[in-house]
RNA sequence: GGAGAGGUGGCCGAGUCGGCUGAAGGCGCUCGCCUGCUAAGCGAGUGUACGGGGUAAACCCGUACCGAGGGUUCGAAUCCCUCCCUCUCCGCCA
């Protein structure tokens, strides 16, 4: 959520850069809502500062005879109070669910641009791989080595669902094992094993309601959520919370499943791994002090792409422009994998600067020291990285010209030394 | 799922037949005093949000908040209703 002071006071401002989304921001309702609000609520708090005085009056009087015109009278300003306190209610609950719906601000140095084609790579690491065969997708070498099993998958639950069997099953447990312990071991983040379920408010707070909820797997009862990221639960962590300065940053990070539904992509990605209903994913997430989270935001990014660099895989980064921005984020990076069998690079890993954003939306604050004013934190997260399209590249980029496919180095011991994944 | 108990400030814990209780008391914490060291002792302070004033701040005024939301009342932490959560026992279960 924007804050609404910057709002009042910045309008042009904040429909500016908002405007380099390529979505207008209805910000003229806000001021609308705004100053009514501030208009009821002066009339309210005057009436009710006179009703506690009065009735103060009327509870140390002994004959409630003598003041009984003032109890009477009384009456009429509590309805009127009531009658104020309903509009104002009403007007409250617009201008939330407006500013609820505004995106975040895009940061300065956030290219401008309309869409994925104005994205700026900024960087490039690894050798693509050459092979003296035609390298296969990853869904013809996960069928040909009895691994991936997609038919089944469907019949199972529906499109979009996968089933994983020896070798790649073992493979992504790997993966998941070999992310944690880097970021754990030598990244310094907490491991955190979250629920996979949330209420409205957790997904509130990290923005992916009021405005996306066709995009989320709902339970009718209870009223919860299947988390699309471990984003949601892991920022939610310290919802409401004032935490202390001095335990800042606060790093955790998180391997989950992630649930989604994909509308709107009909027809997009239908074969393979690459968009699933259901993925693992290990995320990496982090609470700072709002002068550090450009700084954090570029570590963040590295040690994401630290495990690619781990696996030998090639890949890009790029710097999201304004307009392929997701909702809540200011900055965004993304790092690429090379996947030889569609000679592309696709998205293994999103790494975003929120800024207060999300700590405004979840109340998410710390204090500098003892007895200062609490501050809004600055918040932080990114894949390190989707599991499944690791593995896909994996698959694609150690592929073998007998089908079979070679373990990278760093995941062997992961695998019980398995160096070679042949047709079982 | 059944039965019972309970949700008050950073923590513990009082709140009588509804009225100077933002909330006793204790602990913790901060600052000052005292003190060979440590410990103890003395004094003062110690929530958040929103609105208004003042603005570089400090600060001042008002309102709200005793799990959440409604209701009764001139007035509710205190009474009534609904919901949520926690704990104990039983049942069930990985």
């Amino acid at each position: 959520m924007l804050d609404p002071k910057y709002l009042r006071d910045n309008l042009e401002e904040a429909q500016r850069r908002l405007a380099t989304r390529g979505e207008e921001a209805n910000l003229a309702a806000f001021t609308d809502l705004d100053r009514r609000r501030r208009e009821l609520l002066g009339e309210s708090e005057a009436l009710k500062a006179e009703k506690n005085r009065v009735s103060a009056v009327i509870g140390q009087t002994k004959d409630k005879g003598a003041v009984q015109g003032e109890i009477v009278r009384m009456k009429e300003v509590s309805a009127q109070i009531k009658t104020l306190d309903d509009e104002l209610k009403a007007v409250e609950e617009n201008l939330q669910g407006l500013l609820l719906r505004i995106p975040n601000i895009p940061h300065e140095e956030t290219p401008v641009g309309a869409s994925e084609t104005d994205n700026r790579e900024v960087k490039r690491w690894g050798d693509l791989p050459t092979f003296d065969f035609e390298p296969k997708a990853h869904w013809d070498i996960g069928e040909g080595l009895g691994i991936l099993d997609f038919e089944r998958g469907t019949k199972i639950t529906g499109t979009r669902f996968t089933l994983y069997r020896g070798a790649a099953a073992k493979l992504e447990r790997a993966l998941i094992n070999f992310m944690l312990d880097l970021h754990t071991g030598e990244h310094k983040y907490v491991e955190i094993l979250p629920p996979l379920m949330v209420n409205r408010d957790s997904m509130t707070g990290t923005g992916q309601l009021p405005k996306f909820e066709d995009d989320l797997f709902h339970l009718d009862d209870p009223d919860y959520f299947l988390i699309p990221t471990a984003e949601v639960p892991v920022t939610n962590i310290h919802r409401n919370e004032i935490l202390a300065g001095s335990d800042l940053p606060v790093c955790y990070t998180a391997y989950t499943p992630c649930f989604r539904k994909e509308a709107g992509s009909y027809g997009k990605d239908t074969r393979g791994l690459i968009r699933q209903h259901q993925f693992n994913k290990v995320e990496l997430v982090k609470f700072v002090k709002p002068e550090d989270s450009d700084a954090e935001l570029a570590q963040l990014l590295d040690n994401a792409e630290e495990v690619l660099r781990r696996l030998k895989l090639p890949y890009r980064v790029v710097d999201l422009c304004s307009g392929d921005l997701g909702f809540s984020a200011a900055r965004t990076f993304d790092i690429e994998v090379w996947l030889p069998g569609q000679a592309t690079y696709r998205e293994i890993s999103s790494c975003s600067n929120f800024r207060d954003y999300q700590a405004r939306r979840a109340a998410i604050r710390f204090r500098r020291e003892d007895g200062e004013k609490p501050e809004l934190v600055h918040t932080l997260n990114g894949s390190g990285l989707a599991v499944g399209r690791t593995l896909v590249a994996i698959l694609e980029n150690y592929q073998q010209a007998d089908g079979s496919v070679l373990v990278p180095e760093a995941l062997r011991p992961y695998l019980g030394g398995l160096e070679r994944i042949d047709k079982s």
